[in-house]
DNA sequence: GGCTTCGGACCCTAAAAATC
DNA sequence: ATTTTTAGGGTCCGAAGCCT
């Protein structure tokens, strides 16, 4: 993972750049600031750098886009939403509302949360948070909100606040090739299978996880993961290792997009920590020789730019 | 109370690396 | 050629500040 993780939220404009790199994600949301936190916590495979900065928040208030993004209080929201249920996105166009929506809110049945449940049938434990699922590309006015889109082209939060007309995918970057990586981890032993069973379980790799995303680690492990191998990972292990339930097209994806990038935003200093060493995540990369020659070696790689990095959400000019 | 913002957790998945 | 790992690029939860 990047040293710090760009951030997710904001970005504005294709820098430019040498090579357009330039990884923010947030395609345009102005945070202000760089850490996070996340690392640790879950699974989520991007550590990223915790910087602390409180940073002041919540201060520089540009002008509400509201007119683009209306509200929805979410809650309400939710519970409509959640009328499409799990699955129900998936299929490109099989947004319910379209199908029948005549729905009124207010009759909507169950909670707002019910809707990320499992997606692959795993009974998802006890305590255990049900995963939450992800349209592959939100509206250009959830995006902006940052609220949950649907699969639906007018989606339902933009029927819902009258915006279908404005409502259509935003734009998605195309991953960049050529990034080098570095020197994986050590993969499990070949042969052996079956045998390891029990105390090489499959569980053994995730034996660092928390009790609480247990959940997360749904996948059936077909035969893997030596206990080796396990407690090499960091404990940021990446929940899935292969794409075996997804549901969604491989293919698909994002083809290539130009990127656009709608919203200045106004000033908003990139700012974030540069990453010196600590290695608080752990990777190979980080161990690897200081040569490095030719991988830019930890995410360093072509983040350097990030400028916009750091903070997303925007705020319409 | 609702709405607006937005920090950052969580997700998806393509590409690199490792194996076969 | 296939499998596994990793991280780029994203979605959106949920809390906090504002507004009414
Ligand atoms: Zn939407
Ligand atoms: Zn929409």
């Amino acid at each position: 993972m990047p040293p710090f993780s760009s951030h997710p939220h904001q970005q504005q404009e294709s820098m430019s750049t040498s090579q357009g790199q330039q990884s923010s994600h947030h395609p345009q949301h102005h945070h202000s600031n760089s850490g996070g936190s996340s690392g640790s916590s879950g699974n989520g495979p991007h550590v990223q750098f915790n910087s602390t900065a409180p940073s002041p928040m919540r201060q520089h208030q540009q002008q509400p886009y509201s007119s683009l993004v209306p509200p929805l209080s979410d809650t309400h929201y939710a519970q409509y939403h959640q009328l499409l249920g799990p699955s129900a996105f998936s299929s490109a166009q099989s947004s319910p509302y379209h199908s029948n929506h005549s729905t009124p809110y207010s009759s909507m049945p169950g909670s707002p949360t019910q809707e990320y449940q499992q997606l692959s049938g795993s009974p998802l434990g006890q305590g255990q948070k049900p995963k939450r699922r992800q349209v592959k590309n939100a509206c250009v006015n959830c995006q902006k909100a940052c609220k949950k889109c649907d699969e639906g082209r007018p989606c339902s939060r933009c029927i819902k606040y009258g915006l279908t007309d404005t409502c259509v995918d935003s734009t998605r970057k195309v991953r960049k090739k050529g990034i080098k990586r570095g020197p994986y981890k050590r993969r499990p032993p070949p042969s052996q299978l079956g045998s390891a069973s029990v105390s090489t379980s499959p569980t053994m790799r995730h034996a660092a996880v928390p009790s609480g995303l247990a959940g997360y680690m749904s996948e059936p492990v077909t035969a893997l993961s030596s206990p080796t191998q396990s407690h090499l990972l960091p404990l940021t292990t990446s929940s899935h290792n292969q794409p075996l339930d997804f549901g969604y097209d491989t293919s698909g994806g994002q083809g290539g997009y130009s990127f656009q990038s709608h919203r200045m935003e106004s000033t908003y200093a990139p700012s974030y920590a540069s990453y010196s060493g600590s290695n608080l995540y752990t990777s190979p990369y980080g161990m690897s020789s200081s040569s490095n020659g030719n991988n830019n070696n930890n995410g360093g790689n072509n983040n350097n730019n990030s400028t916009g990095t750091n903070s997303g959400h925007t705020s319409m000019p």
